[in-house]
DNA sequence: ACTGTTTTAGCACAGATGTCTCACATATAC
DNA sequence: GTATATGTGAGACATCTGTGCTAAAACAGT
């Protein structure tokens, strides 16, 4: 990100500088759009699978469920080479909104879209009969942001001892630990 | 950490350029130290009270062998000023460790500490009698990593929305999932 | 008191970056 | 066909950055 200068993005882009900065007036205003659209880009991929799962009835089998859920769920994580090169972007973003303030108010946004995801699969998980009782809703969707979040990072920034097919494992198996055996 | 350039460095210290230049050869330099002096920080803070909660009795009340484990865990938690704005800076230097080999050793360094403290937290969590039989250890500690790095990433990007209570009281609800009611 | 080392300070250079301004080309509309 | 937006390109400027080099100052050991 740091070598995301206007000059580069012009170059990269085979422009010139005087035609980036045509678009874009300030590199602030450049910036915030990159955001958003990398931060789209990320959600739609959950959200598309989100509105699969929420039009089909809900199976009653629960390894099926599970899967169901955490299919939808995969997509917010890292698992191949171009969610992952979103996933570090998003990161770098993230870490500047908290002190620029037209990024923040994008990353505002993301946060909503993601907690909106996330919520909602929670809903379907654990007001399923198979679910366990007891469980308070927002609670566990607060628990499975922080892991999600956390998986990520660490696929994004030690790809070595965090392989996606471990993320993908340990993302199922906290789902399973939501529902009766 | 985009302003932290020599020239800042040097004057918030209360030095001239020319100084600080003669401790550090270059900025990486200035940088890796920076950033393993900050890690230290994050982890010997967990350590401390790893070695207290090592050396005494556990409690055999689950209550109190929650709370035990959760305060070593809680130190990873960016719940004050101070250990917030290390996480940050913490975040920063991990996300430039990805392309950058000096800091990438001390990375790998700084997840090798974090990891030994909550598998240790975790192997004393699941030998007790209370712990719910069947859980691997190793797959407990990879979801409990990922749900730590991903509180503190929401706690640090998003106090309004993730403020220190709610991150304590979630992992607290995390770890008595671990044990048997 | 002298000497050698460590520390501090300052200057200068090349490179990169954001922004401004102006000139030119190319569509678009009347 | 001409006038008007709209897009493109290039040059210049001030600023900040890392780094190299030089010299003064502070200090230590003898």
């Amino acid at each position: 990100m740091a070598q995301a200068s206007l000059r580069n993005v012009a170059a990269e882009a085979g422009l010139a500088l005087g035609s980036v900065r045509h678009y874009f007036e300030n590199q602030a205003e450049l910036m915030e759009f990159a955001f958003r659209v990398n931060s789209e880009r990320i959600h739609l991929r959950a959200l598309d699978k989100l509105v699969e799962l929420e039009e089909t009835e809900l199976p009653t089998e629960p390894a099926d469920l599970l899967e169901k859920c955490a299919g939808v769920l995969e997509e917010l994580l890292p698992l191949d080479a171009a969610s992952s090169a979103d996933a570090v972007v998003h990161m770098e973003f993230l870490l500047d909104a908290r002190t620029n303030s037209l990024l923040f108010d994008a990353a505002q946004d993301g946060y909503r879209a993601t907690g909106a995801v996330v919520g909602r699969v929670v809903l379907q998980l654990l007001e399923n009969p198979l679910a366990v009782p007891g469980l308070v809703p927002v609670d566990e969707a607060e628990r499975l942001m922080g892991l999600l979040d956390g998986l990520s990072l660490r696929m994004v920034l030690q790809p070595a001892w965090a392989p996606p097919a471990q993320g993908q494992s340990t993302l199922r198996r906290h789902l399973l630990s939501l529902l009766v055996s």
